[in-house]
DNA sequence: ATCAGATTC
DNA sequence: ACTAGAATCTGAT
């Protein structure tokens, strides 16, 4: 087997990543498209080609020989891109690291230092690919030597394929250029012969020299005319065309130096690793990152007093990082596999599972003065709950340090964390290998979990987080964790009935849609109730999607004015999802032997600090309409004649508006306890506060919220119907009358712009690096987030610490009652009527004192048998 | 896997 | 591409 060069031409290349992907960059806007192109498509071709040696050559800036010959060279040739140009000498690093030779040279092109290289090699046994777009170089190809267009998806031409397209040999292609031009690169050639023409001379007269020399037996008279007339152009045109092949020094080296210097060698995995890290290339960087390179030494044991032995060396105050393996993500459903201790200065231990290993470290996992660090702490300790062991001692989780220091990262996963923050790849655990290798697994996993935490420690108090760590999210876990094991009980007769009922008249819908479409479709389906509304019944098409044309609520409203069937259709809707999602959807999540629902209460799931509840969602339960409120009813308490509490935040994020913004007219209006929203409405419409009409209370009230989000004029009169310039005056009056709030938002922007973040209350951070983006769209909304995210996190921690503060003295004072769901401004708890006088008491107060504010907090509570019936 | 459309605070 | 922030779930394709 012959060996195999491959050579790229580096701006051809990069022009074909730069187009292949339309838009990529840094969380920061810097754009990176064309890096990740070339990166991806050169290991393409490697892997495709495997080539021994590789080199790419450039184009530099400035002014060629062929220039010089001719100005009108190129002249139609657009410079390159700002945003591409910014990108190469980035590629250039990356081959660098690769230990790929770069090439390039002052005066010439990519392609004359590829053809002088190829000239060079020619003498050596090799197969040369050059991968290029640019036609000029089909004149090197030979036997030996092809060319790959990228363009044309890696189509590799050699000389058979050169032949049958130009019918000539690859030298002669020299020759047509010089008469056919080549309109991209500006080579005139004679004007009025094209490539067919030219090919046609080209194969009848052998060269350029030959068709001038015998123009008399051209029987075209006027081709023959033009020819003699463009003879000099002609011959310049092969000139530009020719490519310069003996380029100095490179015409000068020794093959063999230049084939050594083209030697395939190992890339530098760790620059590369830096610099994929930079350019936030996740899959990249997964591929440069190093195994863990500490040896462990695993104690892999079945033996009882092999783990006396260990445990005895654990004494109140030691810490432990623990790594517990379950075989499902739903701790509720899952059961365990081994478990794996690690120590500083100690062999790590890994028991697989049996009941006797659990029961001699029950006593480990549930003294309180064992500190505990884990990554997802509260996985474990509703997954050990299922075993009769109740952790305790949580002291550091490393899953919710890493939200804490990064919170909009979208993955929490250990291995994910360990790559961020100790720079190595973790084994997939999922890929299951023998026993040993699983304790090994579980082993580095629980060790690495012990050095995360060392780090993440650091980095929690250098950006001052150690106190929302500490005192509200590390309690927080063993919170949610027993709101996640007591679950919430279902009314079953009561859903299945619910479930009946929406059934029949979803039945008797479909009918009368149908029958008013003059069709059976499915209704379900947007793409066939779009063919059916807009191509069928002809009605107006309101508003797109990103594929179609539109069908939602607010499209079908309008049409609801045109045509019976939209109406229907609303409805229609409207019980389909309560059906599907929360009665029926419901069932699915219903727990086989306790009988509940164990919502997961993800503590890392949101960009500002709430919670997010999934399998099921629990926040996300219907109350704005009377038929959707009903679902409410099926949740109740799991003890007979027990009773719902459910507390509730007023108003709160307008409450801590005013707090962080110190807005005088805000804060003045909470203090006397005004309606908010009938104030702000007297303000902005500049009458007495009797005056206030409903419209103009439900106007301030959009406007309020839309403050906290950013709005814009646009959203606002699209949400109050009404003209943009009419919103943006209530938007000024706002503004106007809320100075304090106006310039509390100015300056979140100006924090965000200097120090690449915002804060809550408690220090939450939330960063905004898109702050900065040169793009508009994408610039205005890093400003809404900078804008929500301190008022929406400053809510979040509050209720946080509220839920700890109340925990601690239901458990100081052996309260029975439960606290089962938080739905970001609201607490429920499950109780018994004996203790309802004194909860009442105890969870307002908790919760209006527990962080002081500069205006009031007001919490209502209402009491009922379900979460519907609360008075 | 992604989209459209629904629900909540 | 989007226009109001933060989420999750279902059904269709």
């Amino acid at each position: 087997m012959k060996k195999r060069v491959l050579i790229i031409d580096g701006n051809s290349f990069c022009y074909r990543a730069f187009y292949a992907i339309r838009s990529l960059a840094t969380s920061k806007g810097q754009p990176t498209n064309a890096i990740y192109g070339f990166v991806t498509m050169l290991n393409k071709l490697i892997a495709e080609h495997k080539p021994n040696y590789l080199a790419v050559t450039f184009d530099l800036k400035g002014p060629t020989f062929r220039h010089k010959k001719f100005a009108e060279y190129k002249v139609h040739r657009k410079p390159m891109p700002e945003e591409l140009s910014a990108q190469i000498p980035v590629v250039k690093e990356i081959l660098q690291a690769y230990n790929i030779a770069i090439f390039e040279k002052k005066g010439y092109e990519a392609d004359d230092i590829i053809a002088t290289l190829v000239k060079q090699l020619s003498g050596e046994a090799l197969d040369i690919m050059i991968v290029t777009a640019d036609k000029d170089m089909l004149q090197v190809v030979s036997g030996n030597v092809k060319v790959i267009n990228p363009n044309k998806d890696n189509l590799i031409i050699d000389e058979g394929w050169v032949k049958k397209r130009f019918g000539v040999t690859p030298d002669k292609i020299v020759e047509i250029m010089a008469l056919a031009g080549d309109t991209s690169d500006n080579i005139p050639g004679v004007p009025g012969i094209g490539e067919a023409t030219a090919i046609e001379l080209i194969k009848r007269f052998g060269s350029l020299e030959e068709v001038l020399a015998n123009t008399d037996k051209i029987t075209n008279k006027s081709r023959a005319e033009r020819i003699r007339n463009f003879s000099r152009q002609a011959q310049m045109s092969r000139e530009l065309a020719k490519l310069d092949c003996n380029l100095h020094p490179l015409s000068q080296r020794k093959s063999l130096d230049l084939l050594a210097q083209l030697e395939k060698t190992e890339a530098n995995k760790k620059i590369l690793y830096e610099i994929f890290k930079e350019l936030e290339f996740k899959s990249l960087m997964q591929q440069m990152a190093p195994e863990n390179r500490a040896k462990i030494e695993a104690i892999f044991t079945s033996s009882e007093e092999e783990i006396k032995n260990y445990l005895k060396r654990i004494t109140a105050g030691s810490e432990v990082a623990l790594y517990l393996l379950g075989t499902h993500p739903d701790p509720m459903m899952a059961k365990i596999t081994g478990i794996a201790f690690a120590r500083e200065k100690e062999r790590p231990l890994f028991f697989s599972f049996s009941q006797t290993h659990l029961s001699s470290l029950k006593a480990l996992l549930e003294d309180r003065n064992i500190k505990k660090i884990g990554h997802n702490l509260k996985y474990a300790q509703v997954l050990l709950s299922n075993y009769g062991i109740g952790l305790q001692g949580a002291d550091f989780d490393t899953m919710i340090a890493s939200y804490l220091l990064e919170p909009a990262r979208l993955k929490f996963e250990l291995p994910d964390i360990v790559l961020e923050y100790l720079n190595y790849k973790l084994k997939d655990i999922d890929a299951l290998g023998k026993e040993a290798e699983l304790a090994q697994i579980c082993c580095q996993n629980s060790q690495s979990i012990l050095k995360l935490s060392q780090v993440l420690r650091k980095q929690l108090k250098q950006k001052k987080l150690s106190a929302l760590f500490r005192n509200i999210e590390m309690p927080l876990i063993e919170i949610l964790a027993e709101m996640e094991i007591e679950g919430v009980a279902l009314d079953k007769n009561l859903l299945l009935n619910l479930s009946r009922n929406f059934e029949s008249r979803l039945k008797s819908l479909t009918n009368d849609i149908h029958e008013a479409c003059g069709s059976d479709f499915n209704i379900n389906s947007p793409k066939q109730l779009s063919f059916v509304l807009f191509e069928k019944l002809k009605l107006p098409k309101i508003k797109r999607t990103k594929t179609g044309t539109s069908t939602d609520t607010e499209v079908l409203r309008k049409l609801a004015q045109l045509h019976p069937v939209a109406s229907s259709l609303l409805e229609f809707r409207e019980i389909s999802k309560l059906k599907s999602t929360y009665l029926d959807g419901m069932l699915n999540f219903v727990h086989p032997r306790t009988g509940k629902v164990h919502t997961l209460f993800n503590q890392t799931g949101t960009a500002t600090g709430r919670l997010s509840s999934s399998r099921p969602n629990l926040q996300n339960i219907p109350i704005k309409t009377e038929l959707g409120k009903k679902i409410r009813q099926i949740f109740i308490p799991a003890q007979k004649d027990n009773l719902f509490l459910s507390a509730d935040y007023s108003q709160i994020e307008l409450r801590i508006l005013a707090h962080l913004s110190d807005d005088e007219n805000l804060i003045t209006a909470f203090k006397k306890n005004l309606d908010i929203h009938a104030y702000t409405a007297s303000l902005i419409f500049g009458v007495d506060s009797s005056k206030v009409t409903e419209q103009m209370r439900n106007a301030a009230k959009t406007v309020n919220f839309g403050i906290i989000y950013g709005m814009s004029a646009y959203g606002l009169s699209k949400d109050l119907g009404i003209e943009q310039n009419k919103a943006q005056e209530f938007i000024d009056a706002y503004f106007v009358r809320y100075a304090g709030v106006h310039s509390y938002i100015r300056h979140q922007i100006e924090k965000a712009k200097t120090q690449g973040f915002v804060t809550t209350l408690m220090n939450r951070r939330r960063y905004v690096p898109q702050i900065e983006s040169a793009n508009e769209n994408i610039r205005q909304f890093a400003q809404r987030v900078a804008i929500n995210a301190p008022v929406q996190g400053s809510a979040s921690d509050l209720i946080k610490a509220a839920m700890v503060e109340i925990h601690r003295s239901l458990k100081e004072q052996k309260i029975l009652a439960k606290m089962i769901i938080q739905v970001h401004d609201e607490l429920v708890f499950s109780l018994s009527a004996e203790e309802l006088t004194k909860l009442r008491m105890l969870i307002k107060e908790k919760m209006e004192t527990v962080i002081k504010l500069k205006v009031p907090i007001k919490v209502t509570i209402k009491v009922g048998k379900n979460w519907l019936e609360l008075k």
